[in-house]
DNA sequence: AAAGCAATTGAAATTCATTATCACTATCAC
DNA sequence: GTGATAGTGATAATGAATTTCAATTGCTTT
């Protein structure tokens, strides 16, 4: 299952540089299958130091480069938890989703709901606004933290 | 009524640094007389651009430090659009709110949804979560600019 | 008033994430 | 092959924000 996600995402990509007149390179495909591999948000740094390891040579410009266009083809996604630093998750295959992190031990969780998910919209007609998307960030303590 | 606000901010300002054992000095009342002039969200640097005006020999840095002074008394609020540059707002005198940004040209106004602040309490408590703040960004395209 | 002392300041240097530049290399169409 | 073009890594540059530090200011205690 994993291979087949993979699989369709690499094609995704692929198809995505074509369409674009880009060359599918082997930098590029590293990274992205990295990419692939990490199923936490993970920062532009972080993913330079996975790469690394495995292609000692490549360099970080290349994986920023890279990451912007992971999000372009829609397999990637950025997210600003308002830290200085950008971070990137998976797109594809994954439904919208907001964040809910603990602010005690950092941990975010995914979550959605449709109802909020409506009255944005609502809200924003109200305004005379037509929705396109919307980002929220949910923070408080989790169950373990509250015990504390 | 401006007054009489403006009057309770520096009161409240004044006090936060009574309490903290800070000195009531003249940039620290300049920079908050200024920002407090401005109603639009305003970034460090713009707020150095317009203190500086009133007095040339102010430092950026310290625009930086009184602007987090007045986070922590409650009279400044963080924003942050995403675009790399953190941005302020008034705290004090102003209800909760998010916000929803035209993507076409900008323009940001301040909402609030009471029905969308009781769903997302509701939505991290399913979770073991005890909220206790969140960050909304609505973005779309105004009427204005649905037109063209 | 003088002295002591901690808070404050501005300028400059520094950090950190990200982007731009540039010389060189790889790849594609012909 | 031969050019044109895209892609690369190293490095420099950028921009926001923070830190450093010597000098200054404002209180407090004599």
């Amino acid at each position: 299952m994993t291979e087949q996600t993979q699989k369709t995402e690499k094609q995704i990509f692929a198809e995505f540089l074509a369409r674009k007149n880009l060359r599918e390179t082997s930098q590029r495909d590293l990274i992205l299958d990295e990419f692939l591999r990490r199923e936490q948000h993970i920062s532009a740094e972080e993913l330079y130091d996975e790469v690394k390891q495995r292609d000692r040579t490549i360099g970080q410009a290349t994986v920023y480069r890279v990451l912007k266009l992971l999000c372009e083809a829609g397999l990637a996604r950025e997210v600003n938890f308002g830290d200085g630093t950008m971070r990137y998750e998976h797109e594809f295959g994954h439904e919208h989703h907001d964040h809910l992190t603990c602010t005690a031990c950092g941990k975010t969780i995914e979550v959605v709901d449709p109802a909020i998910e409506t009255l944005q919209k609502a809200l924003a007609e109200k305004y005379g606004f037509c929705l396109s998307n919307h980002e929220m960030y949910l923070y408080g303590t989790c169950a373990e933290c509250q015990g504390r």
